[in-house]
DNA sequence: TGGTGCATGTAACCTGTTACATGATTCG
DNA sequence: CGAATCATGTAACAGGTTACATGCACCA
């Protein structure tokens, strides 16, 4: 019962605004895709969970079954509270990090071209977020800046891969020579 | 049966030194923890997976029951195919950022104190990459050639979201006003 | 009326965590 | 001999993915 992450990703989309679990499962395909993606199957369980908790409430039902949420007073409660005490957070994984972490155990070539790769996948995942952000509301809610904050680290964390990785690939073509 | 990152993460391991269940768990705790953290029943399970898939073979059993295992040239192989196909890699997850996008759903004042405490966890994630660094062995080998440039990475990143916190501290503060 | 999109749900499976469980060896 | 450490394992559960399954409503 630790973490819940998804949990709060579905309750805080709701206190951003109200709507069905359709209606949220497009706003996970976008905007929180980048931060806490979940699938359509996880999403439904889940929205059912909180409402069973009482954080969420259904306030209305419309055609072919949709149900209109919205968060109750406990779900702003339950918000507020996981995001004053970080506790108990998922701890960090990379798969690309444990890539290089093992390079050693390959040939130098393909360590190298693992690396240009890497440099090159940055850059255009560098790429896509600016497109993003440019397409991006200039809405000055704080769902907006907040959002704003989240992609602004994105692309930082991009920019910042790809000067890594130049760096090594030159660090491995000093060493070749040994 | 997609990512299986475990099992290589057990895998790169023994293929830089072969050793026992509880050498390698000793190893996942220093090091490779930083970079996909495993626990003492899951490191168990995925190495008698690895045995009966053939990639890994017991060399020796010594007291206690003690296994040595050492890699297999199938296990080399299944380790230079992953590192070059990095296709299915799980998602990208940050209960940070996830707090972050959804930080305007909470009064500003705790906006503001989640983000210092993020700028203080920066700060001492950062002096402990240092530190550990520090403490590491002066070999170039590529097993610590390479580990010393995940941890560079680390402390990219730490460097990065330091700063980045500040600046969104920054615009926090310029808000306000309104 | 037929296709697309809206709308929700279930079942099987894999990965990861926590807790429990057991016993041998070494060293002071 | 008793404590710490070496050494491996199992069971229950939570979180996440894939695939399957169903049906209504809207619009051309």
């Amino acid at each position: 019962m630790l973490s819940m992450s998804l949990r709060i990703a579905a309750l805080g989309l709701l206190a951003q605004q109200p709507g069905s679990g359709y209606d949220l499962l497009k706003r996970f395909e976008t905007s929180m895709a980048n931060v806490w993606p979940a699938t359509q199957s996880q999403l439904y369980g889940e929205l059912n969970k909180l409402a069973d908790a009482g954080l969420i409430e259904v306030t209305d039902v419309g055609p072919r079954g949709r149900k209109e949420y919205r968060v109750t007073d406990a779900g702003r409660a339950e918000l507020l509270r996981w995001v004053t005490k970080p506790q108990d957070d998922p701890q960090f994984r990379s798969a690309g990090l444990l890539r290089v972490f093992l390079l050693g155990e390959v040939p130098a070539t393909e360590a190298r071209k693992y690396m240009e790769a890497v440099t090159e996948d940055a850059e255009s995942e560098q790429r896509r977020l600016q497109e993003l952000r440019d397409t991006l509301c200039r809405d000055d809610n704080d769902a907006a800046f907040y959002g704003r904050a989240a992609l602004e680290y994105g692309l930082r964390i991009q920019a910042m891969k790809a000067e890594w990785a130049r760096w090594l690939i030159k660090a491995i073509d000093e060493r070749i020579p040994k």
